[in-house]
DNA sequence: GTAATAACTTAGAAGCATCTAACAATAATA
DNA sequence: TATTATTGTTAGATGCTTCTAAGTTATTAC
């Protein structure tokens, strides 16, 4: 078993690794917003246990075991964010917070239980997917919407880089996941992209939200 | 906000004071399976945040504010447990461990929901009282099965003193909560009181389990 | 290619919760 | 009451996670 910090720091990697393949003391310090020092002497420490690589002055890299590890974390997470929302009605900018904390409660009946529950779901309320048993990790190859072009239909399939924010904003705007969108137009000058969807809405989504919201082509 | 160090220390202080009166640093050192030099500067922590007296070679008290944080706690733990069983499917006997662990978790919110999922209950599956939000707890007077005289008919109401073998035990004799039970003997020379339940079942309960079912006359 | 900036590391300290060893006070017992 | 046993306290240490301060290496900019 590892403790709540290790698993805090794992997921980190893990998660910061995915998104830019290698992973700095520096990035993950003020990912995790704790001093480099302190990151450092962790990293060290990982590393002791073969949860991932440490040089001096190179980028950490987890091992298998550390990806395997932190797998682990993230499907406890992603899988309480599901039942959160889908067994006890909370909204999907509501979440994160709370699945942060129960993600290191030490009971693999209580995960077993909740994924019995939700049917074995393999996305989570972002349209993340959820890592097996065995820490494995299939994402489905989606297409940001600020790529799509003119004329083309999609769907809504997941939304990355999520905060409440971002998530609320999503919510005023009835952009939920299965939402089809049609695009309109894509301003080459920003980037931005204009859709109807729900029959009668209208909208233009600047590149920053564009950028994160994950499409699947119909 | 109180660490869950603090939030345990305080619940083992209001169970104990409630069975015993007052609690001495080597009951909760044993309670706690902490070390008695451990419980000493803890309680002086305590103490230095108004949760409870302390004076050398003097048994520890709760102050009310020291109650009513402990009350909280409990009532999460009440709450959770209730949660595990009505909502979950989980048996009694599975859900104390898991609920040691939620109970403490940082989010109002989380415990809120629960209790509107449940419908604000005021008794937990074991049949004990859930504190109010503002940490008032009433005990409703049962008497004890091994209290009873012959003849008598009454509902099993409550279990004390639980642990998962004696739940399990109560599940193998298909004795649940709201059950009828009619006293048909009590033994002077060992207290064992023998029940007819469930139409036609027919026990011999020692009186070490007479002692730890409340029950309600009918 | 040197100087400036950013990133990384080392060293040392602090808070929290825990421990052991040694000593002090109270309670039980003979 | 004197002795013994139990309970409680103090002092000092440890492991974990964090920090700041100070120095080192690598990168960027001129």
């Amino acid at each position: 078993m590892y403790s709540y910090t290790e698993e805090n720091y794992l997921k980190a990697l893990f998660n910061l690794a995915s998104s830019k393949g290698e992973v700095s003391v520096n990035d993950l310090s003020k990912h995790l917003a704790i001093k480099m020092p302190t990151v450092n002497s962790m990293a060290k420490k990982l590393a002791e246990k073969k949860l991932l690589l440490y040089e001096s002055y190179k980028p950490l890299r987890l091992t298998e075991k550390g990806k395997k590890e932190a797998a682990l974390v993230i499907r406890k997470h992603r899988l309480t964010e599901m039942f959160l929302v889908q067994e006890m009605g909370f909204g999907w900018e509501e979440v994160h917070e709370i699945a942060e904390q129960i993600e290191h409660l030490q009971s693999p009946l209580f995960f077993e239980k909740m994924d019995e529950i939700l049917g074995y779901p393999t996305i989570d309320p972002h349209g993340s997917p959820i890592p097996d048993k065995t820490g494995k990790l299939e994402w489905i190859h989606y297409e940001k919407l600020s790529d799509c072009t003119p004329g083309e239909t999609v769907k809504l399939a997941a939304v990355i880089h999520t905060t409440d924010e971002f998530l609320k904003f999503l919510n005023n705007h009835q952009l939920f996941l299965g939402v089809k969108l049609k695009v309109k137009s894509v301003e080459s000058f920003d980037g931005s992209v204009r859709i109807t969807y729900n029959k009668t809405k209208e909208e233009t989504l600047s590149l920053t939200v564009a950028e994160r919201l994950l499409v699947e082509k119909l």
